[in-house]
DNA sequence: GCCGTTTTCGGCCCGACTGTTTTCAGTCG
């Protein structure tokens, strides 16, 4: 089994627990550990042959059983009674808002609903009124629940959730009372994907601003309104949450609403020993008096951390970090001196490398490879060996003109073909002065071919940069299923570079191997795969994935200067 | 079920909002 399944096994187990009725911290640890497996970056089972699994965050005694139990037998009886115990299809329930473990139970045992069918046949005969706790309003509100689970959108893309965002913060703002208000939640921790929207306001009359939001032209309907809270679920089935305090309580308010979830418990409970209690609102000292914080940086100094960028707030050891002082010096915009991805109309670019070259050289860049696709590539018009020729006379004529504002490298991204091979022989590929390796077909191939496919492509001297490993699309197409551990072996190994691919719709490498290839020594590059000169602008979604991995600038090959990038290529041609 | 610069036992974040309640439970983030 691998992590992935494993982690949602023990979900399942928590979510079975919870409508069972068990302690709520019992379920919280195999939620706890579930999240610990999806972010481990290595393969379980390396972990477990090596005796290591009492030695990962949130794992015990009776956890690390149910590991082993999981990848010797790939069941658990643990489970299999459980399922006995409480009918699974149960979970299905949870799904639709308002709806918890409690619900759900009650609706079992009391109305003998089990699945989704079942509760919404009761709720529209008016069976569900009658039930403790539940009235008219509250069926009507699950009625609507269950509708709206067929409206609401997917996850959504970095790059959408942003323009929405922009969007909506842009009619916001013009709210008479509004002094700040941005996008808090797991946008600010720049997730590659992100589910709901939340926004954070400073504002002296909050009530004019909850009805400037819920009154807006695209809410399909309000989920709720409150004097400091207010959500709402959009034309196009995104939820969006709105929260506002007075300006002196901004700080407080940006923090909790930032997340994660886990950063937050982490840190309520850190404030709690040191006799303080954090919310929302302020810091309550134990004799009542608050402190408040108009900014979110006051609220981590006063807790005796480090400020902690938004990307770090996982749960993932960013608290301790801060406390000790071990906090990484993220990556930054400024630090990115080079861009070794991106496409012309010589294959499937809009634009030409003149065009390109010019949009590098203001957004401050100072070295610039072009990539055309290679041959073997044909639907994306990859470049035939006499194509590379006279792309090689353009790139120099516009070298020429530019001069020393950007040196500019031909490079190319060459095609890995399923039997292994790449799109161009050894002597043709030697005479780039860059090589990214990259797989766009047959990704569905099996574990140990794929993995066999790109590992060949690293061991070949000229590649340099292997593009987009996994070859996964957001928020739906999964990457292939690469052998991760010999993948980032094999990239220490021959010290080739892993690609952090930003266009929105890949984030690949992700954030959990990005980690893990630093940590291995692999060198990681930060590439946008421009096909047009705005597309350089998805940097920022690539420094997202390195920073919540991370990473800092001795990590990426694009923090390096134009000589000691060639020194890095030169070297690498022997 | 996990965990320990107050603990190997006794803790485990905090508040807003809703709907059902006459003071609170459930859900959510």
């Amino acid at each position: 089994m691998t992590n992935e399944q494993i982690a949602a096994t023990f979900e399942r187990i928590a979510s079975l627990m919870e409508i069972q009725g068990e302690v709520i911290y019992k379920t919280l640890a195999y939620r706890r550990a579930a999240e610990t497996l999806r972010m481990l970056g290595e393969d379980i089972a390396t972990v477990r042959a090596e005796g290591r699994l009492l030695s990962l965050p949130g794992v015990g005694k009776a956890i690390a059983e149910k590991i082993e139990e999981l990848l010797d037998t790939g069941s658990l009886a643990f489970l299999e009674r459980l399922e006995e115990e409480v009918p699974p299809s149960l979970l299905e329930l949870l799904e639709v808002p308002d709806i918890g473990p409690k619900k759900a139970a009650l609706f079992w045992k009391q109305a003998g609903i089990t699945n989704l069918v079942e509760l919404s046949e009761a709720a529209r005969a008016g069976r569900l009124r009658g039930l403790p706790g539940m009235g008219e309003k509250s069926e009507a509100r699950i009625l609507a629940g269950i509708e709206a689970l067929g409206r609401r959108s997917k996850r959504l893309s970095i790059h959408t959730a942003d323009r929405i965002a922009r969007r909506w913060l842009e009619t916001l703002r013009a709210t008479p009372g509004v002094e700040r208000i941005e996008a808090a939640g797991s946008l600010r921790r720049r997730k590659s994907t992100v589910g709901d929207l939340d926004f954070v306001a400073a504002c002296h009359e909050p009530a004019a601003l909850m009805t400037a939001f819920t009154s807006h032209p695209e809410v399909e309907r309000v989920l709720g309104q409150g004097e400091n809270k207010s959500s709402i679920e959009t034309t196009g089935g995104v939820n969006i949450q709105l929260w506002v305090q007075p300006p002196e309580r901004f700080g407080t308010l940006l923090q909790f609403v930032s997340g994660s979830k886990e950063h937050n418990v982490r840190l309520r409970e850190l404030a709690q020993k040191q006799g303080l209690s954090l919310s929302e609102r302020a810091i309550q000292k134990s004799d009542g008096s608050e402190m408040l914080f108009e900014e979110e940086a006051g609220v981590y100094a006063a807790l005796g951390l480090a400020y902690i960028p938004p990307e770090l707030r996982e749960d993932r050891g960013e608290i301790q970090a801060a406390l000790t002082g071990r906090l990484p010096q993220l990556v930054e915009r400024r630090d990115i001196r080079a861009e070794f991805h991106c496409h012309s109309t010589f294959s499937d670019g809009s634009a030409s490398i003149e065009a390109m070259a010019r949009a590098a050289v203001q957004r401050g860049l100072k070295v610039l490879a072009i990539t055309d696709h290679s041959a073997g590539l044909a639907v994306a018009g990859g470049l035939s060996v006499e194509r590379l020729a006279e792309q090689r006379a353009e790139i120099k004529r516009v070298q020429d003109l530019l001069g020393d504002q950007i040196l500019l490298l031909q490079g190319s991204e060459v095609e890995i073909l399923s039997d292994g091979s790449l799109g161009y022989p050894d002597e043709v590929l030697a005479q780039l002065d860059l090589v990214i390796a990259s797989l766009h077909f047959s990704l569905r191939q099996p574990r140990e071919v794929i993995t066999a496919r790109l590992i060949g492509a690293m061991r070949n001297p000229h590649v340099d940069i292997i593009g987009h490993p996994s070859g996964r699309l957001l928020p739906d197409r999964e990457g292939a299923d690469l052998d991760w551990e010999a993948v980032l072996a094999a990239a220490a190994e021959t010290q080739t570079a892993l690609e952090i691919d930003a266009n929105p719709s890949r984030l690949d490498l992700d954030e959990v191997y990005a980690r893990r290839a630093a940590e291995l020594g692999v060198l990681l590059a930060v590439d946008t795969d421009a096909h047009s000169p705005d597309h350089l602008d998805f940097l920022e979604y690539g420094l997202g994935v390195a920073r919540r991995a991370w990473l800092e600038p001795r990590h990426i090959l694009n923090c390096r200067g134009d000589k000691e990038i060639l020194g890095w290529l030169q070297e690498r041609k022997g």
